[in-house]
DNA sequence: CAACGCTATGCAATTTTTTGCATATGACTT
DNA sequence: AAGTCATATGCAAAAAATTGCATAGCGTTG
């Protein structure tokens, strides 16, 4: 159970509501981690009753009220205890894999279009990540240190999503020579 | 539901037993799927009671019997169904980097030996990697072509595999001069 | 002015995954 | 002789994720 602790590391940097977290996902946070809004929702339903968060109302202007979290103490014992002990290996569950694997069983035009979409899906998280980094390193000094491990995970986007495109590009020329075949 | 096509993909090449499938993720397919022996045999259950798949027993010497599955036809449908259309992406979700993102609240020599640890495994993987990359590239022509795709999807763990280690390093390198700050 | 998308929240049913337990044989170690 | 590891299979309960549905106001586009 991991959401909780990416809903509890994002609300130590800031009070979010359930659909700030939802964008924050969507976003900068997409390469390291996704989650539904039923999920978020849910979980912080979970996390309140647990007592990790608390929350108030914010009343807005042209839009729905927010509920706005905040961590408590117990939520953030939670954070530091949760941080304090290793983690098991994350899985890896690449269904696009499974399926070049069988891709024999497929359209090489069709294999080829979603290779496609791959890399181009792949090429527009490059751009945002980097687009992001540019604006960390025309930062202060005093700013780039307090988001100097923020910035290391956004690393791990910029370099895994280059790999991303590597690969693609490998792929996506082998299926065109095959083509002419 | 993506595990009952990368078992159905795996039989398509090659009938199985459960534990086979079971060593198949741990070993050259970990990069790209993992599932439990549960999960497996689980899955195995439902799928031959939907008719995707057959098995007979298989006796062995000095060892406990086998179930040994095979693709019906249904079942080589239901893959090529799959591999005609098309998936919506994947979701990511590393623990390692929500973690790293509140690093901060954590002792920065555990968070050192971590990423040492994450960087040995991913080291022992890509070296796994390498070893089936040999034997692919001094089989034969006609064995490399019959075996292109699934090469392909070696490729991405050899090239994703690299993208941790390089990532790692750069982190570790972090880390050992925070240490000394 | 109808349709659509964005903000903002949530419930309920189903499916999938995880965790813990269980069994059995043979080989190797202490 | 007892303990552990590898092979080989599975059940059951609990937790987590997905899918479908629902509400509601505001702004934009056709």
């Amino acid at each position: 159970m991991s959401l909780k602790h990416a809903i509890l590391t994002l609300l130590e940097t800031e009070e979010s509501s359930g659909y700030d977290l939802l964008k924050q996902f969507q976003s900068r946070l997409g390469y390291f981690w996704n989650a539904s809004h039923q999920q978020i929702y849910a979980q912080l339903k979970t996390m309140h009753a647990d007592g990790l968060i608390d929350f108030h109302i914010e009343a807005q202007d042209n839009k729905p009220d927010k509920k706005i979290y905040t961590l408590t103490n117990a939520g953030r014992d939670a954070l530091s205890d949760w941080v304090r002990h290793p983690l098991k290996l994350g899985k890896v569950n690449d269904a696009l894999l499974v399926k070049l694997y069988a891709g024999h069983l497929a359209d090489q035009s069709q294999l080829l279009e979603e290779m496609k979409d791959y890399r181009d899906n792949h090429q527009r998280m490059l751009n945002t990540f980097r687009a992001i980094e540019d604006e960390y390193r025309s930062s202060t000094k005093k700013e780039q240190e307090n988001l100097a491990l923020p910035y290391l995970t956004l690393r791990r986007g910029i370099i895994g999503e280059q790999a991303c495109l590597d690969w693609a590009d490998e792929v996506i020329r082998f299926l065109k020579g095959a083509r002419s075949r």
